[in-house]
DNA sequence: AGAACGGATGCACACGTGTGCAAAGAGAAT
DNA sequence: ATTCTCTTTGCACACGTGTGCATCCGTTCT
């Protein structure tokens, strides 16, 4: 009895109808008498039927499954997006394929894999994707989203956050706060992402008649961030304010300050992240940190992915979604443009009107 | 262009073969002449051609995907989880259907969905599982392994820490420290790991003589366990010594003790967790824990996963990994007792024997 | 040279479902 | 009573692939 899968077949037979009749009481909106469909369903739940959606996805052409790319997840960023992932696609009726390992993006063998299982779509998360695989994409007529990169060798829409806006934000805030001396702790520098933290930090810094920023690689890990900040600390000349391009990296930045060089955040030294993950707010630490809204990401992302499903129509598109900077304690505090809203305080330019929500 | 999808009966006309040939090059094994093969090869690749993982799916009967159900994500060590066993099932040519957000258990509407799509195969992490589900699974000959959570309630394969023995160990260091009143911030109460890690503790105090735990739930969250935390500390009679059904709640119960009231770790309190996430090991925290083996976990769960899959000669079982006590430095150390090995120190019971590894 | 053998190939069926089309049936309108 | 309309139902085809079976061909052995 073991292993009996039943089929639309012997549904049929025991309520007597043809099995036409039963796929139809499983099609929402297909033509069905009243008396029919309780009967089918009375057999089909007697005999324990679940329609195969592995034929029914191969006649329909669609398998209403969703790849997602993901390249590690040691940074608490990428659970979380993940879990609203599910949901959402969940509640949208599309089932989540997942694949991981991939921080250089898929290779051909894994994007063949994908591409073998007809999936609707594609969505990438802190993944490169290279134009040929782009490419293969479209001529395969799956839609694909990245989410937290972007990039400018293929056409692709993207989800990212307004990193330029957040990154000046950070670096407004720290000159704010009366600091000169800085230091960037770089993620991978392929990645726009950093790409976009990096040169925004840089320029605002500029603007304000500041040239120097002392730059070291953390390469997104935190065992990296670690080496990288030990650096910037024990030089002569050492920063007074460290920016991280993300919190995983922020945090272990803290650790090699306070723990390792005994160091007092922030009255030795301020830092600041990217991307308001939990830890940040756990109080041992009390990251300064400018928010990337996950559940707007995701949405967003989920959002383009099925109009571009939908229709051809859809064109393709970068959303990039704001953030606020949100002011704990491993940052010097400016005097004045700290705010409280909805119970956590954040920082606004002063110059800048205030704007909604 | 777009959307064309290419089928082998394409790339068999290009390749002046049949249908069956050039289905026999993509199945390892068959019969195919080498220059046949080259033929078949090159016009698949000048037309993009794939093979249809749903129609092969179809008529192979298996999907070669597995289901994987996570009840939450908040816990680091459920991405840990997930990340291994994504790569192990990648590995072995499985894909990763992933259903998230089911801490209850997976609903039927959603028991349903998973078992429509012919899964080979079902692991659910950190879920509940009724009989009457584990029943629907047999009946549909999908086996069904159970990660960090067991049941009595039905015959179902599991995989978990060996947690009463960790518990145990747990017992055993505090009191070799010295300490004689002692807390407990439970899980999940329905849940089997937090019962035996509950049971084993409270029974290896009352050894020792020790007849009251002070007990407080935190719902394995960690707004659950600041709540008991803060509780159990500002009694009378409060313990200087709390053991958290895990990391993930210790780190917000460390946190709770010393910003929030003001004491120091281990000093004033001894906090020790369970799992060895990895926040655990941040310097900031420095999280005295029992360690629950990820990669070995995940290794037991897919092996006898694989074992079921292959031949109905598998038998259910349950296996249980064990973990070290590692010592850091949120608990107060025993004078004795400590070794280090293999760069971190660990703790084990004197009056036992030393294991192997 | 003929027989035996083994590898390669094509035919045709199967997997389980959705759906267009035609037929059938019932009810209403003339 | 006849015709028209609308709903319901069954037939048959399609989706893209794997594979058993028979056939064919080239090679080797007697």
């Amino acid at each position: 009895m073991a292993g009996r899968i039943v089929t639309s077949v012997e549904v049929a037979r025991r309520a007597g109808v043809s099995r036409s009749a039963v796929s139809r009481c499983f099609t929402p909106g297909a033509s069905i008498a009243p008396e029919t469909r309780d009967r089918v369903m009375k057999a089909a739940k007697a005999l324990g039927y679940r329609p195969n959606a592995i034929a029914r996805s191969l006649i329909a052409g669609r398998s209403r499954m969703i790849a997602v790319v993901i390249g590690y997840m040691e940074n608490q960023f990428y659970p979380a997006l993940l879990d609203r992932l599910a949901r959402d696609l969940q509640d949208l009726g599309y089932r989540l394929l997942l694949f991981t390992g991939a921080p250089e993006g898929p290779s051909d063998a894994l994007f063949a894999e994908i591409l073998g299982y007809r999936v609707d779509g594609m969505i990438l998360a802190s993944t490169l994707l290279s134009s040929a695989l782009a490419d293969e994409c479209r001529a395969a007529g799956v839609p694909v989203v990245l989410v937290n990169r972007t990039t400018d060798s293929a056409d692709v829409s993207s989800v990212v956050a307004d990193n330029r806006t957040g990154a000046r934000a950070v670096a407004e805030f720290l000159l704010a706060a009366g600091h000169r001396r800085f230091g960037y702790v770089a993620g991978i520098a392929s990645s726009s992402t950093n790409q976009d933290r990096e040169t925004a930090f840089r320029e605002r810094l500029a603007e304000a008649g500041i040239d120097t920023l002392l730059r070291e690689d953390g390469g997104y890990t935190q065992q990296g961030a670690r080496d990288a900040t030990l650096r910037l600390l024990t030089r002569p000349d050492r920063p007074d304010a460290i920016f991280c391009a993300n919190d995983h990296m922020a945090i272990a930045a803290m650790d090699a300050a306070r723990v390792e060089l005994g160091l007092r955040v922030p009255d030795d030294v301020s830092i600041v992240g990217y991307d308001d993950v939990g830890p940040a707010s756990w109080p041992s630490y009390a990251l300064t940190t400018v928010e990337q809204p996950v559940e707007a990401m995701v949405s967003a992302a989920v959002e383009t992915l099925m109009a571009r499903i939908a229709g051809e129509g859809a064109p393709e598109r970068t959303v990039r979604i704001p953030g606020e900077l949100v002011v704990r304690g491993s940052a010097r505090r400016p005097v004045e443009g700290v705010t409280a809203v909805g119970g956590r305080e954040i920082w606004r330019p002063q110059s800048l009107p205030r704007s909604a929500s």
